[in-house]
DNA sequence: GTCTATAAATCGATAGAC
DNA sequence: GTCTATCGATTTATAGAC
């Protein structure tokens, strides 16, 4: 792509990084399969040869952005809020500090949550976010065996509503625009109910 | 795709129902993008120019396939237990039904919630969607201004969560082998909250 | 309604010059 | 680090026989 003075156009600076923000971006809005190294290469102001310098190919890519948004999301179970207190408490922090991550890395991470397993760094991926998602799982079962919470229904399926609760944010959430409380307002609502009946 | 005999192998029935059904399953396991109209055949048992005899190509397949998830989406909105009653016992009967629907009809409403709208297509159907969830969003609203849930987050915040929860089950729900309280255990898990604090 | 054969375009990826 | 040129495979879709 070129202006019509002939010079060229980058969006960001220059480097892998860049260029990896530049594919991210376009796998979000065409879809991973619907995009081509031309596309991309257009989207960078280069060359498809020029991008091949840059990385070995589409899933290079792919398995790049995979390994940021996993990384940031598993940073969270190391924080001390999601290690020391009550497993209540605990699972509270995961989820805030979750949806700060969703936010924070929003093309990464939903790049992430539509990822289906069919080439073999999906699999790694998915494989990988199972794992947290257990973590979360085992959480709640030790939520509910502590007593801390009313036995409503199976643990499994309130951990597997909980983590479709959070990770739904990336369906609606624009990048800048959301508030500075959404993490703690979805964290209430996911704990104490999306419309819990009113106090008679 | 022959026997050791030679006999033509295709799974159910004949007519383009069947083929539909088999384009589906190929388009959720693969991916749309990433399935071919060769897969497709394959898949069906009948060579690639047999199958454009039947459907003009992969976009009509995905819009007759995305028509059917929103029409069955669509016919509960129309049900008595939608229309009747307080605005929270109407939203907890559209709830339990999407549910229903979303088991019931699971490889049809799964591509529906894959769909970006990068074609005419899926464009159509994602404006569909938006209204299906503005009219559940306009429920919500009417059920705090009556003064049915305690009013903790923006109705608009609400009524997105809970969309992203409900159809999070087609994530990990397994067709013919969801237990029958599925529905009403979601339900009870949204409006309620998921970990509700244990009583003191 | 099914098939073989093929067109025309695009795909991911590489060779090799500058 | 960028480019032009191209390879071989695959893609959607059609032509036309049976």
């Amino acid at each position: 792509m070129t202006t019509e003075t002939g010079r060229r156009v980058r969006r960001p600076g220059r480097g892998t990084g860049s260029l990896l923000e530049v594919a991210v971006g376009e796998f979000i809005t065409r879809g991973y399969d619907a995009t081509s190294m031309e596309d991309l290469s257009r989207a960078a102001g280069i060359t498809k040869s020029s991008f091949y310098h840059h990385f070995s190919g589409k899933e290079a890519l792919l398995r790049a952005a995979l390994e940021r948004a996993l990384d940031r999301l598993f940073a969270i179970l190391d924080e001390d809020g999601a290690r020391t207190g009550s497993p209540l408490a605990r699972l509270r922090h995961i989820v805030r500090e979750q949806v700060e991550v969703l936010v924070d890395e929003l093309p990464y991470v939903t790049l992430l949550l539509r990822v289906r397993g069919n080439t073999e760094s999906e699999r790694w991926a998915l494989e990988r976010r199972r794992a947290f998602d257990a973590q979360i799982a085992t959480l709640v079962g030790e939520a509910v065996d502590a007593g801390e919470v009313r036995a409503g229904v199976e643990p499994t399926l309130a951990a597997r509503l909980l983590s479709g609760l959070v990770n739904s944010v990336v369906e609606w959430v624009r990048p800048g625009r959301s508030s500075s409380s959404l993490p703690e307002d979805v964290t209430r609502v996911a704990f104490e109910g999306i419309l819990p009946a009113a106090a008679p």
